[in-house]
DNA sequence: GAGAAGTGGGAAAACGTTTACCTTGCCAAG
DNA sequence: CTTGGCAAGGTAAACGTTTTCCCACTTCTC
């Protein structure tokens, strides 16, 4: 008596073993040559008579070729990596969702992991990854990390290419990159409150620039304020140390209204860092946008109902997973890549 | 000549193969039965010298087990399936963020997909799922399917558990379970509601009732009301059939709104319902909640941020994922496991 | 009617692990 | 000197799949 039984309220039926590719052979009265033919579509080397007697029996059997044979015999897994940076800001929760349902498309499976923008996690990631045979590693919001750097050369004509969405690769910008350009959305948004609003001043918030799609945002914005002559007071850029952005917005905000009168608008670098200010700017009894314009980045789906106050630079989320599967597609065939832009828009609302 | 360059363009280090345990063997001068042994930490099977040199290996070339391998070998592998109803709801994308932190901290990986709730959906990711002999099938959010009902006898003591999350299992209200108390809390609602307003109507909006979270919500409230003498009318009982919540929510206050004057508070099933909710009554010039009160449910992270004028039952989060890991435990250990209720507040803003 | 060319299908190796079982050398007890 | 036992570790089977050969038979072609 093995430990096949755990305790005794198991059915009978319990054991139902899930039936291999040998047994449905023997039902069918065939090799198992000939099914793993018939099932991965081999035409030409099996009668149709004997096709669709194996077909029969996979049905009745419910065959499904076991994961783990395959990723042994043929080195690689039906599953994608996907490294988010931070699962719990909404816009990478979006992106994921998307690159989920765009890989179910082509018969693939996501394996999330949250890697708290944290290098040893993610290198740890990285190699359990690749241990598991993942047939791609989309990285999420990539931090700089041993691993990456190290492995960087070899992991993109790789069988098991890697992928950068939304924030470029931190070692070489010029990896296979999926994401919007960041650095004309940043001016966009200089270039649109500066028609909004003729005077005043404008201040900007934001996060680590270890990002790019930070960096990119800011300096643009910057770059393209100073072109139009109205270049930002330092006291005007405020950053806090910190992951979590909520806080970022909220501390910038608060040191913002401490030191004289409210700017006529404030660029935020994500929704979150403005959702922050926005939440110290009703403390302080201002109105957005009738005393303060205030514009976010990412635009989260929720903005339209329940942030009407906010301006937003809206990033396609839906658009991500069909852009990413196509990149794949490409990297696999060996194809070289050029970066993957989507299209952006400003969202002007209040 | 194989197919080993895909193009010119990769550097000679590229072919760099992933190390197995006949490599770290063969380099270490050892069985690859005794590597196997050490890496398990299978003790007293080797000289402390031989686990020494052994271990320096490894880490030398970087082994680690090869997923497939030892899923084939063992029937098993280190993942674990987490099926969300809709990742487009917050609540469902935090929730399986907690599975992901509690699940690394074990060693396992979370495989994740939506089923968009469609039953075709739940049931293609079930037998996907199994074929990837994942260790644990988390139903967060399930659906009635037909291969949920035929399966779920066996699947419970199984090597191979299922899980029911958030809302209980369809086909056996008895399955194992990890959530909150549906029930409890919408009375509470109604409780809290009838002491913050003694007087007034009180209006109920929800959506598919299939999920036995919003039944229960719902079931709970209102007999609950109605033993507090504040029996609901029909008229201000409301539903909308699809999946959006936000737009059940706008539609709903809409009809609610054309019948007549506003009642004094509405329970909404979901914060999102309360978003779309809400834009109908700003719509409406109702300032919530000095005019109604508005009571959703999940208590959304962003709320105390951009949501100040909601009350809410917040569920705990990031108590899911350990309690979720503690459970599998149980059930992998073939214990009989009773219904995990996780606790629930009910945080009042305005 | 002999060879060629195709049709339909089987046998077996290989992928990387784990583990039950076996072997070897050594030491101590009888 | 045998026997037993233990420490240390090796051998080989098994898991499920894919794929490369190989084989047997049929049908042409001259």
């Amino acid at each position: 008596m093995k430990k096949s039984q755990p305790s005794a309220n198991v059915p009978a039926n319990a054991p139902a073993k899930v039936a291999s590719i040998g047994d449905v052979a023997k039902r069918a009265g065939v090799s198992i040559a000939t099914v793993s033919r018939i099932v991965n579509g081999k035409t030409g080397k099996a009668s149709p008579a004997t096709i669709a007697r194996v077909k029969a029996t996979i049905a009745a059997v419910g065959y499904r070729p076991t994961g783990a044979g395959q990723a042994l015999r043929k080195g690689q897994s039906r599953l994608v990596a996907v490294l988010a940076a931070n699962l719990a800001n909404p816009t990478m929760a979006a992106i994921a969702a998307s690159i989920e349902t765009a890989l179910r498309d082509v018969g693939l499976a996501m394996v999330l992991c949250d890697t708290l923008d944290r290098p040893d996690l993610q290198d740890e990631y990285l190699a359990e990854m690749r241990a598991q045979a993942v047939r791609a590693t989309i990285l999420l919001g990539a931090v700089r990390s041993a691993k990456l750097a190290d492995t960087l050369a070899g992991a993109f004509a790789s069988e098991a290419p890697w992928l950068f969405v939304g924030r470029r690769c931190p070692i070489d910008a010029a990896a296979p990159f999926v994401g919007i350009d960041n650095f004309a959305a940043g001016a966009a948004v200089a270039h649109a409150l500066h028609q909004a609003l003729p005077r005043g001043r404008f201040a900007l918030i934001h996060g680590s620039l270890e990002s790019s799609a930070t960096a990119d945002r800011i300096a643009a914005f910057r770059q393209e304020a100073a072109r139009l002559g109205r270049r930002l007071a330092a006291a005007d850029i405020l950053t806090e140390a910190g992951r979590d952005h909520l806080a970022i917005g909220y501390e910038a905000a608060r040191r913002l209204l401490g030191a004289g009168p409210p700017p006529a608008a404030i660029f935020c670098a994500s929704d979150l860092i403005a959702y922050g200010a926005h939440r110290r700017l009703r403390e302080a009894k201002i109105v957005v946008p009738r005393d303060v314009m205030l514009v976010g980045f990412d635009d989260n789906p929720l903005n339209d109902w329940i942030a009407p106050f906010l301006s937003s630079v809206r990033v396609p989320y839906a658009a991500f997973g069909p852009a990413i599967v196509e990149m794949l597609g490409q990297l696999w065939r060996g194809e070289r890549v050029a970066a993957r832009l989507l299209d952006f828009e400003l969202v002007q609302r209040g």
